[in-house]
DNA sequence: ATACATGTGTAGATACGGAC
DNA sequence: GTCCGTATCTACACATGTAT
């Protein structure tokens, strides 16, 4: 850390405490000081003139400053100082009074850059840590610094990142400006290094990258304040739970169902959990003080989390359109860029989009079930139930059996690949609408490996270190499903008066929301019977039981070794 | 202003071909 | 055969564009 006190003086504690005090020609007016205090061994760095292009501050031509360079300041090279140019403001006057220095400043060439330029002299950013330095650059101070180094010197700096901007800035002083650059470029790499020892992408994760698991893991539709604002709620309500909460709700004018609101709360509150878990760190931010650095954070977190939503919806929309066209009964093709001729109009998408309730193939009453739905004659309704057969075994359920081949179509394995893992896992699962004799073997979804080229890149569940499949991954791939079957133009969370917010809610509750024993273990087993997915494994490898085997393995040595050391002795 | 769609950049991996 | 550099590919992240 340098210091430096706006004369020629150094302050005698400087030294003792550590700092490298620099010595300073202020102007015209501290001269004879100057010339009595520094002498050989005073200081190793000089700044020259503050702010001679500004009144009321050293004032000065670019001329007369040339002459008292020549007097004071160049006869200290000889001594072992570094020196420093005239301190400009940052304002356009200062970049033009430092050409005009430089034009009067003759023998001011002192040494070269490692590229050969002639290295006219040594640079200083006026500026200081209280009021001036960072205001300034985040103002491009600094941009028009480097300008007028690059229009003096000739030295042309790569372009700067905004760190390292800052990081000049805070430096206030440029010696030799290429070993400067570089040295902040490696102070730059370290402290990024540190920030992530592990991992082959040295780069630190930025919060809108964070960001992009929230829509995919924790909640589709609610925002993040909701979250917290429950979770808050909850601490506050442990704080004084003695006292009911009742009546302190403005809610009485909308009969609520009490039951409907704490399940509400209960879904929010496990949001909220699932997004502590989710993103490193973020309770700890929560804990900042300053309201908006705490807005800034969560409305980049917001970005990441629909950025990320934004992608799926589109590459879903594309991959169901090409799954769909692998049959020849998807007449005409689906248009893989466009949703708008898929819904009720195409026979395709309209039979997975019928819920169990409608027979979209009663070919009897030649089709009239269909013509209905597509009319919405009364009581023909397909967005009035979540039943829909997209999301069925074969595309077939028992409305008197809702839950047999609920949620284990292999449109539905074939999206949650596709977004957890990669769009080319998905060519590995085989569609059971075509062959449903394969039923009840989940490995039968899935073909041997065929392809000869391996993943590239860690997929999306290893990025969020998804150690297993949640229900809300699988109602957030049941929703892409379902939304990129219609013929919406864009994403919208309610489609012809059906809610996806409804539908989300509906299969996470499926799981999270359970009375009863028997359904809690239909529930749980699903679960499993989506954990049991080969191919899921493939990417995770390690489970716990592997790691189990590992003990087991090492172990078993153990006491093999033992064994053998123990008989050893014996013969002996 | 915001959300969604589209385009660009890049990491990580393999395939290939020439030099030795 | 192996070593090494280059070309190419996939898929995610981010930037930019566009519509509401």
């Amino acid at each position: 850390m340098d210091v430096y006190t706006w004369s020629p003086y150094i302050p005698q504690k400087a030294k003792e405490l550590g700092f490298e005090p620099i010595t300073m020609l202020w102007g015209e007016k501290q001269t004879s000081e100057f010339k009595r205090l520094v002498v050989k061994g005073y200081a190793k760095t000089v700044f020259s003139f503050n702010k001679p292009n500004q009144q009321g501050q050293s004032d000065m031509s670019p001329q007369r400053g040339a002459q008292l360079w020549q007097q004071y300041i160049q006869p200290l090279k000889a001594q072992g100082y570094s020196l420093t140019s005239p301190a400009c403001t940052n304002a356009p006057s200062g970049k033009k009074w430092l050409q005009d220095f430089f034009a009067a400043c003759h023998g001011c060439t002192t040494s070269t850059t490692p590229q050969g330029h002639q290295q006219v002299i040594l640079l200083h950013l006026k500026c200081n840590f209280s009021h001036t330095c960072l205001p300034e650059a985040s103002k491009g101070g600094t941009g028009l610094l480097l300008d007028t180094l690059k229009a003096t010197s000739e030295y042309a700096p790569s372009t700067p990142s905004n760190t390292l901007t800052a990081s000049q800035a805070a430096n206030c002083a440029i010696e030799d400006p290429v070993a400067e650059v570089a040295r902040l470029k490696r102070t730059i790499l370290d402290l990024k290094e540190s920030l992530s020892p592990a991992g082959p992408n040295k780069r630190p994760t930025s919060t809108i990258t964070l960001g992009r698991g929230i829509r995919r893991l924790v909640t589709l539709f609610q925002d993040l304040p909701t979250l917290i604002r429950e979770a808050d709620r909850r601490e506050e309500e442990e704080e004084s739970d003695e006292e009911s909460d009742e009546g302190s709700n403005t809610e009485e004018d909308s009969p609520v169902d009490p039951a409907q609101l704490q399940r509400e709360r209960d879904r929010t509150f496990a949001a909220f959990q699932h997004l502590a878990e989710l993103i490193p760190g973020f309770k700890t931010k929560l804990l900042n003080t300053d309201g908006a650095v705490i807005a800034s954070y969560l409305s980049n977190l917001t970005r990441g989390a629909n950025d990320a939503r934004s992608d799926d919806v589109s590459s879903i929309k594309k991959s169901v359109a090409i799954w769909l066209n692998q049959s020849p009964k998807t007449q005409p093709p689906l248009n893989p860029d466009d949703r708008a001729l898929r819904g009720l109009q195409h026979d395709t998408t309209g039979a997975l989009l019928c819920p169990l309730e409608y027979d979209w193939d009663d070919k009897e009453y030649d089709f009239t079930v269909r013509t209905k739905l597509r009319t919405c004659e009364d009581g023909f309704d397909v967005y009035s139930s979540f039943y829909a057969r997209c999301f069925y075994k074969s595309g077939k359920g028992d409305l008197e059996d809702v839950e047999k081949g609920f949620l284990r179509g292999s449109l539905l394995v074939k999206t949650f690949s596709t977004i957890f893992m990669s769009p080319s896992s998905a060519n590995s699962i085989v569609d059971d609408r075509e062959n449903d004799e394969n039923a009840d073997d989940f490995r039968a979804h899935f073909s041997q490996p065929t392809a000869s080229r391996k993943a590239t890149k860690s997929c999306v569940a290893k990025k969020l270190r998804l150690e297993a499949i949640t229900p809300r991954a699988i109602a957030y791939a049941a929703v892409l499903l379902h939304f990129s079957l219609t013929d919406a133009p864009h994403w919208k969370p309610i489609y012809n008066g059906f809610s996806y917010e409804l539908l989300y809610n509906f299969i996470v509750d499926f799981f999270e929301d359970i009375e009863g024993v028997q359904a809690k273990a239909r529930a749980k087993s699903l679960l499993k019977w989506w954990n049991k997915n080969a191919l899921f494994r493939q990417i995770f490898p390690v489970r716990a039981a592997a790691v189990a085997n590992s003990r087991a393995s090492i172990n078993k040595l153990k006491a093999q070794r033992a064994r053998n050391e123990v008989e050893y002795e014996a013969a002996d």
